[in-house]
DNA sequence: GGCAGAGGTTTTATCGAAATTATTCCCTCG
DNA sequence: CGAGGGAATAATTTCGATAAAACCTCTGCC
């Protein structure tokens, strides 16, 4: 009967990582916009908290990025304009090429096993769960990540990894954001294929000419909805 | 009179904040070592604070990474071994150096000139306060700050260049944390002349090579001074 | 007609106490 | 003599209330 209530609370020893996790999500998954206000009072209401965790949650989503903070004036969602869009990739293009470049250089043979398998999970995995209209897949989503993960994994360098697992989810925020599900005239999943190939062959200019291209494609998508929505 | 309480007070707006700041520089200088146990009690009687902005001090230094938060178990130092020293330092070669790559083929004559600037100011402040022996020179140390914050910031990536000043900070923990005051045999002066002159000549590759170095011979003292006095 | 200022309202920030959870220490049992 | 269980202790986490700050509105004045 209370499995119910402790769905979140399982795993969530404190009820503010719960209201952490929680307002994260609803954030990142676009839920709540960018810009809006965040009413300390209003949401301890809507998620079953008193201040206090709230307080703390919100204040670990600015530490994070994801909220901003006015002293004496409270939280809001932070912005996300496309002119931040473009800051975004470009670090990502940068940090994530320079993880890969080094990965590539420094991987060994698990580092190839491990790429070799997510690759294999990622193509074995269905994009959409419906067919004819684009219905995302959790599943897929699991193994993108996996995916982009492993190819950088060999590089030695775990706060520049966590870096690039921040900026990962900006960018999903950004996705949910915009109107974009699809990507007309792409084949995502061929771009994994050589991408994958050309790390496995040790070809590190290719990899990151790649990883460069699969991130600025998906964002000019991106943008181009956001502006068109926007401005 | 209430000049002296209202010195941290006068630019933190709220008492967590405050708290917040004086922590990370508690932290940042070494007083409180890694690994400590950080007792909410405690510090909220030295700190002169309730329990409820300690509280959210903490937690955005957990969010930071300085700070490590076991659930129901309380928040600690955060840990400072060698070995992820070399994560760090690897972390900050391959992130500044694609910045630097990318601010060297981007940067426009106001990058030059802000550059050259800061390279002149460096050069003008004392290392040290005392020619005797070496004193940190606060001075010094902001020059330091903006001529490396300058190599960087054309590469338009706001993202990228805020994660690379996080990662300085944590080294200057290190820093702080090892005894290692001066480098002998070496000449930092002389480094970043040449470092800068590299930058301004569009040499991408000698400049990036250049600053790795740079970085991983500071490493190299710093993790051996902890190395021999730590294990 | 527009602006400055005062008072009331809303919202944030902080405190102090209660509830919940971990830790410790001791006592009993094998 | 060591191990396990169980209260006492200590710590963290959360709630409710209070104080302080910002916001809004309404009035009076130029």
């Amino acid at each position: 009967m209370s499995q119910a209530f402790s769905f979140a609370d399982a795993r969530d020893p404190t009820l503010a990582t719960a209201v952490h996790r929680r307002l994260r999500e609803d954030i990142l998954s676009g839920r709540l916009p960018p810009g809006q206000k965040l009413k300390l009072r209003d949401l301890a209401e809507s998620y079953g908290a008193g201040a206090s965790p709230m307080r703390e949650a919100l204040s670990r989503l600015a530490a994070e990025g994801l909220a901003e903070q006015i002293e004496h004036r409270g939280f809001r969602v932070a912005a996300a304009a496309p002119g931040q869009l473009h800051g975004l990739i470009r670090s990502r293009v940068l940090a994530e090429g320079a993880a890969l470049r080094e990965a590539i250089l420094r991987g060994d043979a698990a580092w190839e096993e491990a790429l070799l398998l997510a690759e294999h999970r990622l193509n074995r995995a269905a994009r959409s769960l419906d067919p004819n209209r684009f219905v995302s897949n959790p599943d897929w989503e699991a193994c993108h990540l996996r995916f982009h993960q492993a190819l950088l994994s060999a590089c030695g360098a775990p706060p520049l990894l966590a870096f690039c697992d921040r900026l990962r989810e900006e960018a999903q925020r950004y996705r949910a954001l915009s109107n974009t599900l699809a990507y007309p005239g792409r084949d995502v999943a061929a771009e994994h294929v050589i991408l994958a190939r050309a790390a496995l062959n040790r070809d590190a200019d290719e990899a990151v000419a790649l990883l460069a291209q699969h991130y600025e494609r998906t964002g000019a998508f991106i943008g181009a909805d956001m502006g068109s929505g926007i401005g």
